[in-house]
DNA sequence: ATAGCTTCTGAAAAGGTTTTCATCTAGTGA
DNA sequence: TCACTAGATGAAAACCTTTTCAGAAGCTAT
């Protein structure tokens, strides 16, 4: 591997200069400027990251954190994060996390060796070690749909629990009144968007059934079909269900049609997010549109301002969650 | 951040007997061993990985590159193989890239910088000079999705055009006649398997009618719908449709019932790959099977096994496509 | 002619590790 | 007692950059 030693001795030069050439600084002959360039050109010299990262003590890297699962949910966020961060000239590290306190603690381990320029966390974690080391570490970080008041992190989210309740709402509003819910047992936003859907069930004086509420251990279409279908043999009468993200939603369809229940004729089905693939079922799924795209965005911004500019303080980025209509709900009577 | 030397000194020994402590070498008396390691956990020390990368001049990274498309079939094979390089202890190092040319030497340029210690590809690249230049590093590769005859990598894929003559075969053998192909204009398997629909028909005597085949320029669900939307306005009378991918499959059911037709009463649908949500769909998607999660893992062994005992010439890993029944295929008459 | 700037350049240090080489100690066998 | 070996340790070099510092050269103003 050719090194910036080579080039300088190739061009008659020492390595500071050529150094000075490769990272554009002033004080260098233009006519040595150009023969240096020459031959980086000719040699196709490219500068060692590594040793970069060394002396300069940044990587160039963020790091996104994704707990467990990694769904089209997460693929779509993960994805807008990458472009975005890509075009502020940062490199993405992945740390996928598994399902285990032990996974949280050897991230822990990890992310102290590793020299990342920033980190952003799509979902909470549930270790606090983790906040309060990045605090410590003073590490510039973004929050991805949850924030942590006590640390006063940047973040961005919708209103869970709002959105959750929007979705009812539209359920309520077209006739239904007893509404089944699906949802998983881990992560803030679970909780958050049960809690929103009880609240649409008070604001409009239905009363809260606990047989019509299921809790799968997971967010994806084979959690939400083994959901539904323990809604199912319940026998609990019904006519529409709220499944807490469109996985599920698209997994409680599939059991429906199984279970020979035409959607939305026998029971109406909303989801929650908005993902690429709800446009595409049968029928379309109405949901509610979580801005995905653009909060991956915002969020490789945020981290990208805080490293450029500084930290700002308690800064959240709240997006807007609107209802997305398609053919999975029918209006009753 | 505390360095080897804070650890040295606070241990009242030299780096060089941290160093051996951490990395398990001999020549370290077992009671110099345990004082060392015991200020180690006391302090939180963590090797620092740019510094180690350095010295080692191996930085425990595998790039996966993905071109252009970040589709549910590249999530799933690119959670595999994450998940399989960190159990061989790599870190996994994404590149994304986007659809130019300039976009492909742009990642050749930046791979040069890179200390990566192998590489997996994921479909095709046009670039031929990403190859030798792999080829002339030495940099340990696998392909997957593919192969190159002239470099002789290692290669994990199914026989694309065969898995396409059993989805069409499997549509012959139930009464079909005339059958729609939807393909994508990019990558080699998209010509593959539209050989592999050729194939089938020519196998059975029927002859092919360019009318019934369309080609899109991605291989997303809102490409299948366009693609079969453009197939129906051509009024050319069919009763199948070979989707080359899943997603485009999808795609293509939407279409077909947004047009009021009925599958697989009216057309029957049939696509390639069997990514998660093809279970999901309404009517399930009757498809060939690629074994995603095995192929992720192999292609991840397969550098590892690279890196650890050097290259084993030419060797391709051949997997078996499946027919995977559901409902999306009628049997005719 | 001298002092004081500006522009340009190179030597050397620094960043945190691993490894080689040299040295020292203790134990073994003659 | 004397070589010799094995075990244990530290000093220093190496990995490849960037940056600081110092010095040289050329100019301007006194």
């Amino acid at each position: 591997m050719t090194s910036i030693k080579d080039i300088a001795r190739l061009a008659g030069v020492s390595p500071s200069t050529v150094s000075r050439v490769l990272n554009e600084r002033a004080y260098v002959r233009s006519e040595v400027r150009q023969r240096v360039l020459d031959i980086v050109r000719e040699q196709g010299y490219v500068q060692n990251h590594v040793a970069r990262s060394m002396v300069l003590q940044r990587s160039f890297t963020i790091g996104v954190v994704i707990p467990y699962l990694f769904n089209m949910f997460q693929r779509q966020l993960f994805a807008s994060m990458e472009f975005f961060l890509e075009q502020h000239g940062y490199k993405t590290q992945f740390f996928f996390l598994r399902w285990s306190d032990s996974s949280e603690q050897a991230f822990l381990r990890r992310l102290k060796g590793e020299t990342l320029d920033g980190i952003i966390f799509i979902h909470e974690l549930d270790n606090p070690l983790i906040y309060r080391y990045i605090q410590e570490r003073g590490l510039p970080v973004a929050l991805c749909t949850f924030e942590k008041q006590e640390f006063g992190f940047p973040a961005v989210h919708i209103e869970e629990e709002a959105s959750a309740e929007l979705a009812v709402e539209y359920l309520i509003r077209r006739g239904h009144r007893t509404i089944g819910l699906i949802t998983g047992e881990h992560f803030s936003f679970g909780r958050q968007r049960e809690d929103g859907y009880k609240k649409a069930l008070a604001a409009h004086d239905i009363p809260y059934t606990p047989e019509l509420t299921v809790r799968v251990p997971a967010y994806n279409p084979e959690a939400g079909r083994t959901g539904m279908l323990t809604l199912i043999k319940r026998k609990q009468p019904l006519t529409a269900v709220f499944a807490a993200t469109d996985e599920l939603a698209i997994g409680a369809i599939k059991a429906l049609s199984e279970s020979g229940l035409k959607v939305p004729e026998d029971v109406s089905v909303i989801g929650l997010d908005d993902i690429d693939i709800s446009a595409f079922t049968t029928p379309g799924l109405t949901t509610v549109r979580q801005p995905i795209f653009e909060m991956g965005k915002k969020s490789a911004d945020l981290v990208c301002e805080w490293i450029a500019r500084g930290r700002m303080q308690g800064r959240t980025e709240l997006f807007t969650a609107t209802i997305v209509e398609r053919e999975s709900v029918r209006t009753l009577q």
